[in-house]
DNA sequence: ACTTAAAGTATTGTTTACAATCTAATTGAA
DNA sequence: TTCAATTAGATTGTAAACAATACTTTAAGT
């Protein structure tokens, strides 16, 4: 028996109030640290995380309402209008009324937010090499993952 | 050959820039999603998600320095400052200048903090009932992600 | 048609999160 | 010893993130 694996008085009792016997926490922990990883390469193409995903998004569709955008990125209307707004400033967007349906705001990529894409092909290359994980267990992590996010919803 | 899973003019060539073909999406996603499932367990005791892992960590230790929080954390002083202040003002920690070195502060557990332990404790057990993974999905997962967060530090 | 309910965004307020910078304390090297 | 470099926190500024609420438009029910 290894007295050192033994619970202490501390925390005897409270196992499953220890850190690492959570699972949320290397979840949020490695997530943080996955985004922040992504800040140099984004910074080199002059995108947050927040609006890389929105980009890649409209890079597949070109144009989504704000509803639509938020399904796909799981982000709801108090955060992704700041957002969307300052994608327009910098020319990467278009935001419109809806003619069809006046409550809705359509999403449209630019010229510019077009041509970003060719930029942006090289980070998803240099992230990968950053993360020591075989094919298959990049696939097993993804799984599980979308099992977690799809639970939630 | 099913012509609806060719790439499209839009996506050819730029798969990797897909939503579904990221691994840090769904990370990003579930964990905000998870944190989010947490919040009314975490109401009833009156703590946010940061606050809560912090009090694990203290449930843990008891003491320990602002550098020590934030390494197990993986939170710097500016995140962790004015969260620890709230604490402090809601009398569940105290922080003091450690004597040995001026510079650290420390961070200890009052009696009050101490017995939020007690209620926190039904925590894990309701968060386990919203994520429906087996065990050992939830061991593979949480080996997965701590490869990745060492990866990164 | 009228009235209510619902849907889609926007706004406000609070909490995180982190880079960059600052300050004070400690350590180290010449 | 003395002064430069490092360390630990705190502060400032910016960007998310989300709950709660408000506002406008559309849909539904009667």
């Amino acid at each position: 028996m290894n007295e050192e694996r033994k619970a202490s008085s501390e925390t005897r009792g409270y196992e499953a109030l220890l850190l690492q016997n959570q699972l949320c926490f290397p979840l949020y922990a490695a997530s943080k640290e996955v985004v922040r990883l992504y800040k140099p390469f984004l910074d080199e193409i002059g995108l947050t995380y927040t609006q890389y995903i929105a980009m890649m998004a409209l890079w597949e569709s070109r144009s989504l309402s704000v509803k639509e955008l938020g399904e796909r990125l799981y982000l709801d209307s108090g955060t992704l209008t700041p957002l969307l707004k300052k994608m327009e400033a910098q020319g990467l967007v278009t935001r419109t009324r809806s003619v069809a349906d006046e409550r809705s705001v359509i999403v449209t990529l630019t010229g510019k937010g077009e041509a970003l894409k060719q930029r942006a092909l090289e980070v998803p290359a240099k992230m990968s090499k950053c993360i020591p994980l075989s094919q298959e267990e990049a696939k097993t992590l993804y799984d599980l993952l979308y099992r977690v996010l799809q639970a939630v919803e």
